[in-house]
RNA sequence: GGUCCCAUCGUCUAGUGGUUAGGACACCGGCCUUUCACGUCGGUAACAGGGGUUCAAGUCCCCUUGGGAUCACCA
């Protein structure tokens, strides 16, 4: 038994993206690869910003990346006791001070700065006050030290070295007695007893700041991996503009948890050659030093073919009861119909998403479509109906509809016409699917059974009846 | 602007001083074929630039350039 704790630790501001879902994945892999714990912690405290609905939200995506977590979730705002106890010993220690200086004095502090093109640091006025008007209102700074510099080892970036006199005395208590980000986390990470915190590099100029807070409190400093931002194809900070960003957008559009949780991976991070990885083979073979250094651009083109390759691979009876939500989308009920299992393996070769394959079965369970009139043309010579004629009544007497009774039905038709095989099956499948892009025409045959073939070639052979006719007058 | 991070095909990446710089997505072409796909075979395509170190540099060092992050009583 391994001791790693490892923390994925969102702000309940929307939903979860796909820059987190990394994040939480990649500590997820971590706890269970070296078989310790992997906590969840909600980082409310920001009491605006933060919502149920966004926390509600961030458990749906997890869950569906089947990123189970062992501790929590735990709220940040349950814990607003402890973290004054910890500001109270600062306090006490001299390690920390009250500030008096209100939000327009600093406002116009850091003005004037910027003006004189000088670092917009806190001046550190109150630290040597010695009056302590608690009547009015203040907050608490963290008393950094000046000089001297702070280090760390970044498993994925190296080492990364901060002067101390560039951080100055940060606030780590509101006016309202409320703590802030950079205090909480240091506290909950310190308490938690986390052994590794792995999270998006934007925050690796909070580290110093933070590991100066570990040796203030006296806790130990664990380990960080700060792993890259994910980009837009503009290499811009990934956004809507890009394209979906929340994780639950992508089941929506009908993308598989293991897709998006491959894609994802070796987004950063790779093993060799590799590119499709189960589950089971990530959490062997995941670790975080092999984790790329670069920020990485989002690619939606290789997640559909990640997705359409899991989509072949899947086991249909699953895959049918995960499409079945689909179908209900576009107002159809698998239960009128042919059977959807059969239906799936008709189209697990030709989807890229469920949405793609929902739109591929609809023929199956939509008997009046209309028919890709411009591609039936080219097949009217005036014997169409009467082919079409032909399968029906030699299909009505075939004594088991399977693919091979149906293969050699078609291939007597066309030797005793004369014909060749798209002579017939491509027709064929128009009257049968309306259009010209759908499974092998005997799969079709097969999967829709002997009354509905028959019936739907039937109300084929009227449709070209009336084309013939048509296309006669036209003629004269 | 200060600080910090980053830099191999369009994209994700392999590469840990000696390689015809490999794979994957995408793209283009051939094959397969009852359509559309799938599959399969092949092709185009990269070490940002400049200095060092070294017998030898994509790999180590420095600079430049370019991108990104961060500088709140947000997280």
């Amino acid at each position: 038994m391994s001791g790693v704790r490892l923390r994925f630790a969102p702000s309940p501001t929307g939903y979860l993206h796909v820059g987190g879902a990394r994040t939480a994945l990649f500590n997820w892999l971590l706890a269970r690869k070296e078989k310790g714990k992997f906590i969840l912690r909600i980082e409310d405290t920001d009491l605006a910003r933060s919502t149920q609905e966004s926390v509600d939200a961030i458990l749906e995506g997890m869950c569906w990346l089947g990123l189970e977590w062992d501790e929590g979730p735990i709220y940040q705002s349950d814990r607003f006791p402890i973290y004054r106890e910890f500001v109270e010993k600062l306090l006490l220690e001299k390690k920390a001070y009250k500030c008096f200086c209100t939000p327009e004095e600093l406002d116009a502090k850091r003005e004037k700065a910027i003006q004189e093109k000088k670092k917009p640091q806190y001046d550190r006025t109150c630290l040597e006050r010695q009056t302590d008007d608690s009547d009015r209102p203040f907050v608490v700074r963290f008393n950094s030290p000046e000089s001297g510099t702070t280090a760390f080892d970044d498993l994925i970036k190296g080492r990364i070295s901060f002067n101390n006199e560039e951080l100055d005395d940060l606030i780590i208590q509101r006016s309202d007695g409320t703590p802030t980000y950079n205090f909480v986390v240091v506290v909950d990470d310190a308490t938690m007893g986390i052994s590794t915190v792995i999270r998006g590099d934007d925050h690796i100029n909070n580290t110093p700041r933070q590991i100066l807070l570990y040796e203030a409190l006296g806790y130990p400093v664990p380990l960080f991996a700060h792993v890259p931002m994910i980009l837009g194809a503009d290499k811009s900070r990934l956004s809507k503009r890009h394209g979906a960003t929340s994780v639950i957008a992508y089941k929506e559009m009908g993308f598989l948890p293991e897709a998006m949780v491959n894609y994802l991976v070796r987004l950063g991070w790779s093993y060799g050659d590799q590119e499709i990885f189960t589950k089971e083979e990530l959490i062997e073979r995941f670790s975080i030093g092999s984790v790329g250094r670069s920020a990485g651009i989002f690619n939606p083109d290789k997640l559909s073919w990640l997705n359409a390759h899991y989509i072949k691979e899947y086991e249909p009876v699953r895959l049918a009861e995960l499409l079945v939500p689909f179908m209900k989308k576009k107002g159809i009920d698998v239960a009128n119909g042919p059977d959807i299992v059969k239906v799936v393996k008709t189209l697990q070769d030709r989807a890229r998403t469920l949405v793609e394959m929902a739109d591929g079965a609809e023929f199956y369970y939509k008997a009046g479509f209309s028919y890709d009139e411009k591609s039936l043309q080219k097949f009217l010579n005036g014997t169409l109906a009467s082919i079409f004629e032909e399968i029906a009544e030699k299909f009505s007497l075939v004594a088991k509809a399977d693919h091979e009774s149906i293969d050699t039905l078609f291939k007597n038709i066309c030797s005793g016409r004369g014909l060749k095989m798209k002579d017939v099956a491509l027709p064929a499948r128009i009257a049968l699917t309306g259009g010209t892009a759908a499974p092998g025409l005997f799969d079709v045959i097969e999967v829709l059974g002997k009354e509905e073939t028959v019936s739907r070639l039937q109300r084929a052979i009227e449709f070209v009846k009336i084309l013939e006719q048509k296309k006669i007058d036209d003629n004269e």
